[in-house]
DNA sequence: CTGATATTTCGATAATTTCCGATATATACT
DNA sequence: AGTATATATCGGAAATTATCGAAATATCAG
């Protein structure tokens, strides 16, 4: 895997993160897309973006782009690995992974576009109009 | 292990940092006292001090106290543990570890007054009286 | 092309982490 | 008691990271 020490440790910066953990751990029972994952979790979807940034980086998950939309998966070697498979059962066990999972289920029954409109609008609690 | 998200990144953050990284794969083999960590790896020893206390933070490592000195010690059952097995294991392969390994072999040959005072003079080249 | 939508990148502040010398504490020795 | 030794903690400047709205990019649909 790593090769060498600041290899291994920015492979371990990127997964000490409670978001990109999350991130991770929502991945690991099939791939979801960007906006899935952002409604799922219920934070920006640029936040998202970037965790899946540095995930990619560090080369835990790759992406599938399929039309506007991006699909990430976990890389399936890394799926194997001693460090990844003892990371994520540690994780399964905890009960915001647990809640997450719950949720992700609910929101892939729905149908991808309505996920990313309630995405987009949803962050700031209230605006309706107002520019500037 | 973890029962909370945060948690779990915290154990994440003390690891994901190349010296603290290097003195959990130190203490795989066995006790190491602080300044034959120092003396192995070259640095102050304010700083091993520092990366201990977070490694006891995070729960991978005890100490023993035995006269002027502190040993250090991976804890057993965290050493059993699937993602602590994984982590050792991808350290292990590194060069800059194995390395490591040699030098402390080397270092625990020497008696460990000796090898304290090594450290404890090392940085500045020449001090002898002086005291304001 | 125009407009809508999904995602990424940028910008800029705030918060956290790193690093190591200096100092403090704790234990041993005399 | 005092001195020496081993480790811990402090201070605080520099570097890194987090965060999220805003702007940019990319793709689709007419």
């Amino acid at each position: 895997m790593a090769h060498e020490l600041r290899t291994l440790v920015e492979c371990l910066k990127a997964v000490a993160h409670p978001l990109r953990l999350r991130v991770l751990s929502l991945l690991e029972p099939g791939e979801l897309c960007v906006c899935q994952i952002a409604e799922t979790l219920q934070v920006p979807q640029s936040s998202v973006s970037e965790a899946l940034r540095e995930l990619r980086r560090a080369g835990f998950v790759v992406e599938r782009k399929d039309g506007r939309w991006v699909f990430m998966s976990l890389v399936p070697q890394d799926k194997a690995s001693l460090f990844l498979k003892g990371l994520l059962g540690e994780a399964a066990a905890l009960p915001e992974v647990q809640r997450d999972r719950l949720r992700a289920e609910a929101v892939k029954a729905l149908a991808i576009p309505v996920v990313c409109s309630k995405v987009q609008g949803a962050a700031p609690a209230e605006r309706k109009v107002a520019r500037v």
